[in-house]
RNA sequence: GGCCAGGUAGCUCAGUUGGUACGAGCGUCCGCCUGAAAAGCGGAAGGUCGACGGUUCGACCCCGUCCCUGGCCA
């Protein structure tokens, strides 16, 4: 009787409210979440990332939370792997993916034909040590002789795709395809919705929420994780609100001030996240302003059609 | 009340010895994005250069008056 289930990604923006309406919809739909946000990813790195509580999850599993340590540097090829291995599962033991993230590139990697070709630390490490030498310009131009066309893609103040893309060349000896391919039918059918608010009625909440952050204990939450090795970390560290609270660490500036530059940095990246999912045209959106958001999204779910 | 400094893009500030504002960073808007993606890169739109009057062929730049801001003195 049971039927393929279809899985369901909600995406968009921080702040929306998406990780409320995965665990409603999983509820709903007798399924687990798998987590589509790079730095939830991280144990330890809870309030800045506003991670669910065990209470919240409210009895829903919840994948590739808390996979990573502070010090390892994340990659969309693992997450892929990943990712991918798990909603197999899920999908074999009929229950339903719900996929949650606002990291663009993560969902496209689990839902999209994406392959990533390998990568080699010691090339990598040279042609990084060749671009603080050369710059990215040179670096360019000899992208733009052994692969013209991802040269034209890529632009030469780029340099870490420039890097990316001259590795991959020495390593397979072929063109890099440096476009994204556009969004085709989705992996297992996935019905993707798209959460958002208006503009300053959405960054008004991240403002409270960065607020609320540094109220609950993001502070001392980074400076646990320095001790855990933080700083060597080289996505973790970058992570907005850690970042921030480092920097004041090192005396720039005070809490005061990393609190309001996380703010903003938060807003500039809601701005990103749009123009990433606005593109996807296979994304229902919904306003997570609406007061019936959840019928909303239940409407959309052929499953929860009675 | 007097003296000094300053009033140039939404914000912080460059700049023009008088000849169409060379502006910059940030913000805003738009776009890109395949192993760091809460990262990285690019493009565009914004200015009656405090107000008024004068000198001049021509003033944002010179002169005068006034307004505003900050500091010092009384």
């Amino acid at each position: 009787m049971t039927a393929r289930p279809r899985p369901i990604a909600v995406v968009g923006p921080t702040a929306t409210g998406k990780s409320d309406l995965g665990v409603w919809l999983a509820r709903r739909t007798g399924g687990e979440v798998i987590n589509a946000d790079a730095m939830q990813l991280y144990r330890g790195m809870d309030v800045g990332t506003a991670k669910l509580t065990e209470m919240q999850r409210e009895g829903v599993p919840h994948h590739l939370l808390d996979v990573l340590e502070v010090t390892e540097t994340a990659s969309v090829a693992a997450y892929q792997r990943h990712a991918r291995a798990v909603m197999d599962e899920l999908l074999a033991a009929g229950r339903t993916p719900v996929i949650v993230g606002g990291s663009g590139l993560y969902v496209r990697a689990l839902l999209d034909d994406l392959e990533f070709p390998g990568t080699d630390p010691a090339i990598r490490a040279r042609l990084e040590a060749e671009l603080v030498e050369a710059g990215a310009a040179a670096l360019h131009a000899r992208l733009g002789r052994v692969d013209p066309i991802a040269a034209a893609a890529i632009l030469p103040g780029n340099g870490r795709r420039i890097v990316r893309a001259l590795e991959v060349f020495e390593l397979t000896g072929r063109p890099f395809s440096a476009t994204m391919p556009k969004p085709g039918p989705p992996r297992a059918d996935t019905l993707l919705i798209g959460l958002d608010r208006a503009p300053a009625d959405l960054d008004a909440r991240v403002e409270a929420r960065v607020t609320r952050m540094f109220e609950a204990g993001l502070v001392d939450e980074v400076r646990t994780l320095e001790k855990q090795g933080l700083r060597e970390g080289r996505t973790a560290a970058r992570a907005l609100g850690y970042q921030q609270v480092l920097a004041a660490f090192d005396g720039d500036g005070d809490l005061a001030a990393a609190a309001e530059r996380t703010q903003a940095a938060t807003r500039k990246f809601v701005r990103r996240q749009r123009s990433w999912f606005r593109r996807d045209d296979r994304i229902s959106w919904l306003d997570a302003a609406a007061e019936d958001l959840f019928e909303q999204a239940a409407a959309l779910v052929p499953a929860l059609i009675s």
